[in-house]
DNA sequence: CAAACCTTGACACAGTCGTGGTAATGTTGG
DNA sequence: CCAACATTACCACGACTGTGTCAAGGTTTG
């Protein structure tokens, strides 16, 4: 078997076992298993669990920051949906051309779709 | 003076008072101000509140879920960061062709780049 | 087989989010 | 001027996040 136990792990990446599961559970980093369930990290997931954690202290952004993003990430529609009222409401500096703009967010709509 | 207050927004959006201050606090919905500091909301806070309202409920999204995606459209940086984070990420389906694979990163970060 | 691991599930606790209330004080309109 | 609004600053409370610890039980290995 190549990879670590969970403890073993622990200790190459910094993040406490128990952490480890809940990074698990909240679907960012998945080990795999053994027959007997024993989870087992593989060089892949730890190098994205230490990349996780400077994440987080680089930018002190929450691990369900992250998730949410990922959420955005896999749902198209709501990530466009988010962007189509962030857009929306983006503070215009003061001078608005109402055609201009319908053109410049039917631009960005469609960008985004296309992203998807 | 064109605009409600915050009992009128109140009751034209149905979000309370106590959450349209809060609202205005998380940074989504920052209506002007009278001279004396009322709050006063416009024809284009009123629609970002109900269209806020229902964008929450159709994808039972969280308001600090809402103010994170700002906070990602605001600060490419992290955007990009965490972007990254998520394409390594990525659970890659068993073939894992290495060279393609590179380009294929290199390519979205480009297009993440030119996005900002 | 016994020690040293692993598993899930639970209890606990500080911190934040979302939400309501109240208090003390300022503003506006009839 | 007074009633009906507004402001900010607090206290409270349930739900969830992040984190530790412990219990009851299964697995692996010297």
């Amino acid at each position: 078997m190549d990879g670590l136990t969970i403890h073993e792990a622990s200790q190459t990446t910094g993040w406490s076992a128990r952490m480890l599961r809940y990074v698990e559970q909240s679907g960012l980093v998945t080990p795999g298993r053994t027959g007997a369930g024993y989870r087992i990290y593989g060089a892949a997931e730890l190098q994205r669990l230490r990349t996780l954690k400077e994440l987080l202290a680089r930018f002190d952004v929450a691990l369900s920051d992250v998730a949410f993003a990922a959420r955005l990430e896999r749902d198209s529609v709501l990530r466009v949906a988010i962007d189509e009222w962030l857009s929306a409401t983006a503070e215009r500096p003061d001078e608005v051309q109402p055609d201009n703009w319908l053109r410049f967010e039917q631009a960005k709509h469609e960008r985004l779709l296309q992203a998807a």
